[in-house]
DNA sequence: TTGATTATAATACAAATGTATTATAATATT
DNA sequence: AATATTATAATACATTTGTATTATAATCAA
């Protein structure tokens, strides 16, 4: 009878069912008897039941594909994919899925939260550290307080600057002196909060 | 007989297998059936065909748990999970799970990478956009090209530099004219480098 | 109103799948 | 060397689960 040495045979087992769990498909005994060529199925649920004993997995019985990871062999999952909707030039967020360039995977942020990413433009933020190119990571919400960073639609345009509130108007602040800000002699409607920063690094 | 509106069970139905399939929990067609109260597997099987006729899933035949999600419906994994150190002092990342704050996703990585991530402190990068507080997402590598940020141990410390090589020898500027560049007399181990800056917004 | 479509149900069956029993060879342990 | 443990196998069975058939009420469309 062929051997393979102790344990090899078990721990790949498990590597075979930890990748299916995570790839969202449980195998089913009769799968794992034939990946590793297991002339009965009995030889597979040998392995499988010797890892439950181990506190490597969890099984449900009596259920079909019902072996499992324990939680804490799990990787802790994104609360949220924002969509990444690149640059915005007129009327957006409506139309939000046309500029779609991809997901951000986003961990922070409570689960009733609706977010997006947009990549900003411009350098009117380099002096809160937020440069060319940076994606920003915006929680929607049509108020904000005084001195958060927001993105906001001025002129049909959307623009990421730090609020202020004056006399109980709307301004919005660069941080570059180079830029003035906007005031609220202008259509001014605000998009939600920048809660993330985040740039790629070559 | 009690009837829903139309279709608003059927949508409620993807909503349910949905969640599952994203939980990693493919349900059975009589899962459906009970969650949903209905007499007969069959009612289930109705719904779920539909939502395989309209492209909304795709079905495994007579595989039990055999329904998933179309691959446009998947969010996309994200590559790596990598964890998050927090402030590092002195000989880290041997000992790397001791200061461990979490886990970050990151997407933008290729499988084989090693990745970590660290908390910035200090002000020595704010000229590029790096501010204390922020964090680093780090690829695990022993060399790097001129120009890259990257982190490196100076002294048994955790610093996050620009990489300069001149004449063949390392050295690591700050973006910051009140810091003073790290030269080649003192011992300097590349620990790896900066893939992506990120920072929280309050 | 009439016919088509949608949604649900009862029943039955077949395939997939988990599980139990018993046996045997290889390996490890004493 | 004797014994226990590990790994595999053959066989059988029970449960879970997908699927087909037929029927019926509700809803929609013409």
């Amino acid at each position: 009878m062929s051997h393979s040495l102790q344990g090899q045979t078990r721990e790949r087992v498990f590597q075979f069912v930890h990748d299916r769990l995570l790839a969202g498909d449980p195998p089913t005994v009769r799968e794992v008897q034939q990946v590793f060529g297991f002339r009965t199925p009995q030889t597979a649920r040998y392995h499988l039941e010797k890892l439950v004993a181990n506190g490597r997995l969890v099984a449900a019985r009596g259920k079909a594909r019902g072996y499992r990871l324990l939680e804490s062999f799990k990787p802790p999952s994104p609360i949220h994919w924002a969509p990444l909707l690149g640059r915005v030039q007129a009327g957006p967020l409506t139309t939000a899925t046309e500029n779609l360039e991809g997901y951000v995977p986003v961990s922070t942020a409570a689960p009733s939260d609706h977010l997006f990413a947009l990549r900003v433009q411009g350098e009117s933020m380099i002096g809160a550290g937020i440069l060319p190119d940076d994606v920003v990571i915006v929680r929607r919400q049509s108020t904000a307080d005084s001195g958060a960073v927001v993105v906001a639609l001025v002129d049909d345009e959307a623009t990421v600057k730090r609020l202020r509130l004056r006399h109980g108007q709307v301004e919005l602040h660069p941080e570059n002196p180079a830029f003035a800000p906007i005031l609220p002699d202008r259509e001014i409607t605000l998009l939600g909060k920048v809660i993330e920063v985040r740039r790629t690094v070559n």
